[in-house]
Parts: C-alpha cells; sequence; structure tokens
DNA sequence: CTAATTAAAGGTATTTTTGTCTTTAATTAT
DNA sequence: ATAATTAAAGACAAAAATACCTTTAATTAG
C-alpha cells in the first residue's frame, strides 16, 4: 500500500506526537529504536516533515531533537501523506492509467470511488493527535517488537 | 497503490478477455500496444499468469499467442493477484506493522479493516469477464491513450 | 570561549523494481 | 524436412527505493 518511506512518516510522527512536546524533545535514535525503522533512513524522512516546521519541530544541539505542538498535533494525517509526497496516492487510478477520470473511467473506476473516498476522508478527518492517544492506550502500539 | 507488474497484469487480463478467445489468440506485441506497456516486461508478466494454466493460456508458433478460455474469463480477479504474488497486498498492516492483528491492532487498525474489506470484496467478486464487458462499452477502456 | 551534542546536508552503497535483449524451444505452414 | 513465427527462459541494464556514512552547522552546557 504505502512506501517504506510513508510507513515510518506516519509511525515516526505518531510517535513523536505521543511522547513529545515543547520541553520534551525525542532524538533520532529513540524514534528510530521505538517504531523499529533504520536511523538514517528514518532522518530524512523526519526532515520532509520538519520542511516548513509544516508537521514537526526540530532543534539541534544538546537537548535538541524532534517535537510537536498542541497546535501540530491537531493536523490531519494527511499532512503526513503530503509531506512525504505521497498524498496523490489515493487519486490515482487503480489501474494505473493517467487518463482515468469520470468521464472517461476504466473499468473499475466507479466500484473503486467510493472505497477511494473512504480512504481520503480517514486521512483527512484523523487527526494526529487521535491516532497518538489511541496508540496509548491498551494494547495498540506502533512499533515491531514481539 | 500496485506495482507496475500488478497493473500490466489486470490491464493484460482484462485485454486478452476482451479480444481473444481459443480460436483467437493474440500476440505479445499486439496486448502491450493496447495496454500501453513495455513489451518484454509484459512477457515476464503473462508469463506468471500462465503458470499452471491458471489465468490465461499461451501458445507458441505462428498464429499462437495468449489467449483465454470461457472458463478462465469466470475467474474472479484476485486470481490475477494472486499469480502476480501481490495477493496479500490488503492483508498488511496499513502502518507496515508485522504484528498488527485484532488482538494486537495498530492505531488505525479498526478504521481501516472495513475498508480493507471492501477491497478485498471488490476484487473477490468482480469477475474477470465482467470487468472486460465493462471495457467493452461506451467510454471505458484499459488503455494510455490520449 | 570551548567542547559536546544534536540535526542537516550530501554523498555513497545496496536492494528492489522495472525494463531490455538474446537465445532457446515449440508450433505451424509450406 | 525446412523455414517462419511465436512464447519461454534467462542474462543483462537502468532506474527507483531503501539504507548507510561522513561532514557540516547549530545549539547548549560548562
Amino acid at each position: 500500500m504505502f512506501s517504506k518511506a510513508t510507513e515510518y512518516a506516519l509511525r515516526a510522527t505518531i510517535y513523536i506526537a505521543q511522547k513529545s512536546s515543547v520541553e520534551k524533545k525525542l532524538s533520532l535514535s529513540e524514534i528510530a529504536q521505538a517504531i523499529d525503522s533504520p536511523p538514517s533512513f528514518t532522518a530524512k524522512i523526519l526532515q520532509l516533515l520538519t520542511k516548513d516546521n509544516c508537521v514537526i519541530h526540530s532543534l539541534r544541539g544538546p537537548n535538541g531533537g524532534f517535537y510537536m505542538t498542541e497546535k501540530n498535533k491537531q493536523l490531519p494525517l494527511k499532512k503526513i501523506l503530503e509531506a512525504v509526497n505521497e498524498n496523490d496516492l489515493f487519486e490515482k487510478c487503480i489501474l494505473g492509467l493517467k487518463k482515468c477520470s469520470e468521464t472517461k473511467p476504466c473499468p473499475l473506476h466507479f466500484q473503486y470511488k467510493p472505497i477511494k473516498q473512504e480512504l481520503i476522508h480517514l486521512f483527512q478527518t484523523n487527526t494526529i493527535q487521535e491516532l497518538s492517544e489511541k496508540a496509548d492506550n491498551e494494547s495498540l502500539f506502533i512499533n515491531n517488537a514481539l
């Protein structure tokens, strides 16, 4: 479904939302370990997420790291997809046809349409905060450990 | 969403269902041109689809080519995904977590679940025949031409 | 001010996916 | 039988995704 980059972006952001604040920043190594991702590759993805301070913030130096403001945490999940340039995933034709549209539909177009819209809805309506709260509770998790 | 290989597999199969029969076989070059895919790469994918004569049939030599029996055309789209080993796509966790399950769900698990099931349903209930009939009609198409 | 710490930036390496090309085998028409 | 035609098989190449590593810049603690 998603690329590894996008999966790491989603997991990392949920983790940062859950554990960080303006006062408490998280290091790259903590994040990568928590979400079970390769540190250096994760660094690249976190950089994308900090572009324009859009989704997460970062600060260099001792006690620096990655963090989110309360405002950031209110952003929809869609913002994460935008940051890693995978926002158009759900807009694409499921058969990979460039010209597929309402007026020139592929054979699956109208059956895929409602599903596509549910996916878009899912990422538009859920805030990062909401997801991180779920990850707090019970058996919900975001790492890959046994 | 899908890999190029899977997109080509779906488009090629729909085309073969639409245009071929036991009496009328289609050459690789015709198929690749019709669905706008690289011929040699498409050959590899068609080979997968002919394994065990599962989805399509092929015959070498003059007037040979690829074709489907009426029985083949009654198969669900899912068979195509199985042939190209992308059948488990919809089973996977949307966050890429190996251990995500009903009892150990990721934060998106229960929201993604119904969507996942609609996708599975879509590929299980639609036969190749049904899709190719849609591609026959009106403005429905399966190539990438203008 | 200096040293330590941390992310940013950029290059490199590996793996996977996608795409191409050549040779072989099967089939058919003559 | 022979030549032509077609897919199968397998080697090879290019591109993209993933992963790693080194240097630089920013920040802070002392």
